[in-house]
DNA sequence: ACCTGAACACCGTTCAAGT
DNA sequence: ACCTGAACACCGTTCAAGT
């Protein structure tokens, strides 16, 4: 009974590994075979093809967002941790991150956390479409800013200002300088995020007032 | 003198509309040259590769969101009305965002419309390092929502939620039942940035406190 | 059950050759 | 200046064949 030169298990190792270092779009079904010291089709054996192996992909970062931490004194500071936990991990795992977007799948990322969110929502009192609009705007505010530096900062060099868009007469100097340095997202993230939150702090306004500014 | 057969305005107009019917992913160069009648070759001559191509169609974004209307009768409600259109063009060219953000140049798109956002609040005495700031959060908010509204749509057979992962005795059945239906992306996107902007509308609190939510 | 090589139908791109 | 076909070096995937 010989062992089995790879198990799915293995292929799904490497894949993580590879892409992690080179980007899904290097990743070839050819250059993983060859990681592996086995024909590509035997892949195709193990896992299926690159659909089958990138779901599988997602699903393991799905379960690693099932159990994220989560502290803080108040339910609206626990809420903010979650949210900050759920950001790093993406930002960690950039490239499945890539991968749940360019398949589609983003909204499945909302899942693991969202009974969660919806525990602490109710500790404030906030319920039924209230708390699913409000969760939800957390949700896409982390999920797609993390969707979002991931490529900025990858092209990062197109990042810094164009000073000629800029009259020189331009009275806000500070403003110009401070858009010629590459944008801090993670600040950029914590101020919406404080934003998003606000009202949840100070008792609970109708979070569907938009106050008039729906345009 | 015989006219060309193509010209480089023929080509983006062909690839732009290409892409519009049948997304990126599908979008090859030999199709584009099958539609247009030339060679593939042919192509190369007028606007180089696939890279070159995509960047004229990037660019060509670029120009129209300089165009954006901004109405209203404060500052606030400009800002929010030009908020809302130009996250309504990224949607209506959702093919060519997602071109940009392949690309990882994304951040061009707060090019156009960062001047006029700069102006309106420096009528509200938002300036330096504060109206970068804010200018960042709306344009993230703006951007990335887009971005990642497009993926979800596309992929809107999964945006139903798995009702196996509640519980039935979770106690807000409203709250599941809205978590049930496909997220409504418009109105999380007016909620997100009704809550961006409330601190400009009373007075000008610090914009960089986050009340200790940094986590 | 596991792994292989050959083959198919694609890609983007280059380049010498035509007019 | 403009357009072509041939050719190169890749892809992902299928399938019959091996053990």
């Amino acid at each position: 009974m010989p062992e089995p030169a790879v198990t799915a298990e293995a292929v799904f190792d490497a894949a993580a590994a590879m892409i992690e270092l080179d980007g899904v779009d290097r990743f070839t079904m050819r250059g993983l075979a060859n990681r592996l010291n086995v024909a590509v089709t035997s892949i195709y054996w193990h896992v299926g093809g690159r659909d089958k192996l990138f779901d599988g992909l997602v699903d393991r970062l799905l379960d690693e967002m099932a159990h994220l931490p989560m502290t803080g004194d108040t339910a609206v500071d626990r809420i903010a941790s979650l949210a900050h936990a759920q950001r790093r991990l993406l930002i960690q795992r950039q490239h499945l991150l890539a991968i749940a977007h360019s398949r589609d799948t983003t909204p499945k990322l909302f899942l693991p956390v969202q009974r969660a969110l919806a525990g602490q929502l109710a500790e404030l009192g906030v319920t039924g479409a209230d708390a699913a609009l409000v969760l939800r705007a957390v949700e896409v505010h982390v999920i797609s800013s993390a969707v979002m530096q991931f490529a900025a900062v990858r092209g990062d060099k197109h990042d810094e200002e164009d000073p000629s868009l800029w009259t020189d007469d331009w009275p806000d100097r500070a403003l110009v300088e401070a858009l010629q340095s590459p944008t801090d997202y993670d600040a950029v993230f914590t101020y919406g995020l404080q934003a998003l939150l606000a009202p949840l702090r100070a008792g609970q306004p109708d979070p569907t007032d938009d106050g008039g500014v729906t345009a």
